[in-house]
DNA sequence: CGGATACTTAGCCTTGTGGCTCACTATTCG
DNA sequence: CGAATAGTGAGCCACAAGGCTAAGTATCCG
């Protein structure tokens, strides 16, 4: 547990940036060409393009090619590593939660 | 739901770096000096004073210096709310699962 | 008081990130 | 075929991120 993990990292700093966020958010709904996820920002093609692929390299989402158009799919599972991670420091605090209720405890049998 | 939020933003951007999210982890143990906290790592202090700052104006840790000492302590409440953007996840998802099973549902009750 | 400790501040440097334009390729449609 | 569509690729740019050193400040301890 809690040694450096490549893959999370990669998924955080996906997800650090809004407008993959988004991106995220509306692949939720259902699978949608590179041109659709676009639409709504205010950006020129070739930099949302950029926002794809760090997507796509993290593994949040999957995309292929049909004819002229990129189809782009979330990938749920890899956003469960975040959930993961933020388990794993749930457990770090309940395990001191644990030591101080026994601590409290062995004060009290020993007064 | 869903639009843009500075204060999730900037734990994400925390998050993303590997130093910070063992910071995070150390500190769901217990309160702890910066120079304790800075002691495992291989870096200078000024620039591990750094991820100490932006960790503090994401709002994961509070830090208070008394006589020389900066202690620093985490705010679990801060990790919420990327708990809070899953869930909101999993809600676009099921919503549209939900969808789905109706249309299934609908294309049965007419054949 | 004076030295050791624990940060802090300031400033520099390199790399990475996110955005742009312009030019190009590959499909699709009339 | 030829025009419109949907990405791509190349290369530039500004600024933020993360690291460093050197020097300064403010306790604490003996």
């Amino acid at each position: 547990m809690a040694h450096y993990s490549p893959a999370l990292d990669a998924v955080l700093v996906a997800l650090a940036d809004p407008t993959r966020r988004q991106v995220v958010q509306r692949l939720g709904r259902g699978p949608a060409s590179v041109g659709e996820l676009a639409r709504p920002f205010p950006m020129a093609l070739p930099s949302f393009m950029k926002h794809v692929r760090v997507l796509e390299s993290s593994g949040l989402i999957r995309t292929a090619k049909s004819g002229r158009v990129r189809t782009c799919t979330l990938d749920r599972e890899r956003l469960a590593l975040v959930d993961d991670w933020l388990a794993d420091q749930r457990q770090v605090w309940s395990d001191r939660t644990d030591r101080l209720e026994r601590l409290v405890t062995d004060l009290e049998g020993t007064p």
